[in-house]
DNA sequence: CCATTTTTGATGTACGTAAATCAAAAAATT
DNA sequence: AATTTTTTGATTTACGTACATCAAAAATGG
């Protein structure tokens, strides 16, 4: 049977109450009492059940997910599995709140973030732009023992707590290494799509992508970059201008949203110029034009995942509890046409 | 407030007592009290507190898996993973075992479903052999209500609650798309490895595998499957035997485990031939050979998830809970020497 | 209608922890 | 040594549910 408070306090020869105090740090014991009690936790292996003291704590766990405003399908996705977590709020103990601001937007984000100081929360979960300023403030509130962890896009060289993500970098150099193998050996040019290069997850994306097309895939040549701006219109009028300018085009990676202009302006083109193509998160519209051959291979991260981990992260943070790492680590998945879900 | 036991007696006009009793299904209720105090749960949108539930049961759940013995590093991996959720056991409040039996072994495998019964367990996760005996086995302890899983390997057809793996098919699919496209229109030979085709995922793989072939990569043709009873010596030779003997060889899809051998067959001709390989399960071996080329891609499927998954339908099943379907939907993980984890 | 059986209510204890109160003991201060 | 302050103990209530017991009420049978 696993040892209860009662245990530590035979073992430690002390009171209820005072293995009370020492367990939540609360005053009046002598340090010789407080280390006797320590002792005895570390000796008799006691690990607190978390259940029954959230139980009579009455704990729940107020929690803020800071998503971009925007209406392409990811961060659609990514706001509806916030909502889904939101039904599950009852079993799950927790109270979430979603707070929407502008893309891009730094201060919009910092007084955001300003704004949660002082008020009862017990974790922070955002999709961070990256900036001093947005790493200044978030500093400030792990500073205040909030836990803070960064969704889809990390703020390295903050003090988050953890990031729920895919590593962008291998994300990049993944895509090069597909769109170089399926073009086996064939030299051309290629079109890179991305939504802002102001955006981190689209910069380490590309610099993956262009690190392992220089070292292994020579004979592609890399057009300069093409910014949609996450948005289909745009995106759609660049690619048809760039494949009827630049007839080499063998190869397009796409590593931004706004994929449905992107696959508009391939069914264009699309029995007469061969092209290999990668993109990035998989919506409808990837999924149909994965499945019909307009698109090679999607990229994706799972929204759900990391919406999932996010929250099992920030409560474990708020515990002061392990997290199994393995199980937090979000996983770039590739989709074929063979092995979607 | 989460609405308690309380509040039903309340809405429903009835005690407690009575509460407690439609709740656990426990005799002396009239039919009209049950319904009233069923209608007062749905209306007030009672939810049971598992925690709390749990606390005052002081339940724990036995957990019994069955894997095959072996020492090839994935269901070496496999039971890695079994202990280190046994590390977990008092936080998790599971207490598991692990049953091993020799693989393949359909009688052994089914007599050790059958000491199971009569015992106090609250689930079954086990490696299933494709066996109409096996899936009588399991039949007779869902009859039981004994939450039963498979793991890794499916029992189609059977009663079993949960299966806590990958798409065999559709994995043999996407290596087929791998290799094809990886050739790049190149016309030659094809050798499939299997550890053996009496296993259900290995027949589902290369079902899935030849089936892609046959209607996109017509110019690729399938030798006959080299069975290597994922044994690394046996893979050795076969796969050496095979390379020297047929020079048109250009492709490799090993499905099982075994890899060792392949890998050490590969490095043997490796400067002369040059071989697109793709292979299953991510080991140290498969890692290393990602990573200077020796294979091209490895398809994998994750023990740890498969494990923790499994505890986790198992452990609802038994409380009547319902599972986020999406988080257990077993992935398969495709690794390029770009983004291994 | 009475006796019997079934159903319901009232109540208490338990699970492991949190948190509060008040008294008692020990230590520190004068 | 007397006083004050700090530390510790003892005890109680609570969280939401499970489960047991006994009495009371209602339904059923003859």
């Amino acid at each position: 049977m696993r040892p209860t408070v009662h245990d530590i306090a035979a073992a430690a020869g002390v009171s209820l109450a005072t293995v009370d105090r020492v367990l939540n740090q609360r005053p009046g014991v002598r340090l010789v009492t407080r280390e006797k009690v320590e002792a005895a936790i570390r000796q008799i292996g006691y690990i607190r059940d978390v259940a029954a003291a959230n139980l009579a704590k009455g704990r729940v766990y107020p929690l803020v997910f800071i998503v971009p405003t925007g209406d392409n399908s990811f961060m659609h996705g990514l706001r509806f599995e916030v909502n889904q977590a939101m039904l599950r709020a009852s079993i799950e103990r927790t109270d979430i709140r979603i707070i929407e601001v502008p893309p891009f937007d730094i201060p919009a984000l910092v007084a955001a973030l300003d704004a949660l100081h002082g008020q009862d929360i017990a974790g922070i979960a955002l999709v961070a732009t990256d900036a001093p300023e947005v790493r200044a403030a978030v500093d400030r509130l792990v500073s205040e023992r909030i836990p803070v962890v960064t969704l889809v896009s990390d703020l390295t060289g903050s003090a988050r707590h953890h990031y729920a993500g895919i590593d962008n970098i291998a994300a990049g150099r993944t895509a090069a290494r597909l769109l170089g193998r399926f073009l086996g050996g064939r030299e051309g040019d290629l079109t890179v799509l991305a939504g802002s290069m102001l955006v981190r997850d689209h910069r380490e994306r590309l610099q993956g992508f262009s690190a392992v097309m220089a070292e292994e895939f020579p004979k592609l040549r890399l057009l300069p970059v093409l910014e949609g701006r996450d948005d289909p219109e745009r995106t759609q009028s660049l690619v048809s201008k760039a494949l009827s300018e630049s007839k080499g085009i063998i190869g397009i990676y796409s590593l931004g949203a706004g994929n449905r202009g992107l696959i508009a302006a391939l069914k264009a083109v699309r029995p007469e110029r061969e092209l290999t193509v990668v993109v990035h998160e998989l919506t409808q519209h990837t999924r149909a034009a994965l499945l019909d051959g307009t698109i090679d291979a999607v990229l994706n991260q799972d929204a759900g995942h990391e919406v999932r981990s996010a929250i099992r992260v920030m409560k474990a943070t708020a515990d002061g509890q392990a997290v199994i790492a393995d199980q937090e680590r979000i996983r770039l998945d590739i989709f074929l046409k063979d092995n979607l879900p």
